[in-house]
DNA sequence: AGCATGACGATCT
DNA sequence: GAGATCGCCATGC
């Protein structure tokens, strides 16, 4: 997949702010990529470490983690998430910390 | 070209 | 909510 497309993803990811997250489905949406929530996922660990994207902050359209639970990584991801103040409980966020972006200032911020 | 594999998602039970 | 099923789309063998 082009770079293009993943630059897109990680500039939108970049977006979402400290104590919300996102569903993979969703920054796919607001990327204009409609369809393709599982190359969200790829881009994500692709992104350089330079870039600092937030990646934990990209969950499932169900609220819980991607990663299996107990799994080094999902654990990482439950630290960084609470140390924001976004709880989980039985590996789900509340509803109430899903990000709703301002369409019209999302947009303009990433430009497309 | 065919098939399996995902950091996924919508829908039904 | 949990599990099963099917759809989706990019990748890699």
């Amino acid at each position: 997949m082009s770079q293009q497309h993943y630059q897109r993803i990680w500039q939108t990811v970049l977006q979402i702010p400290a104590g919300k997250v996102a569903s993979y489905g969703q920054i796919a949406d607001l990327a204009g990529l409609p369809g393709r929530a599982r190359l969200v996922g790829k881009a994500l660990g692709y992104a350089p470490e330079q870039l600092a994207v937030p990646w934990f902050r990209v969950l499932r359209s169900d609220r819980s983690l991607a990663f299996a639970p107990g799994s080094d990584t999902a654990n990482l991801q439950r630290q960084l998430l609470l140390a924001e103040g976004v709880l989980l409980k039985n590996n789900r966020v509340q509803q109430q910390d899903i990000w709703q972006p301002d369409l019209a200032e999302l947009l303009f911020k990433l430009r497309y």
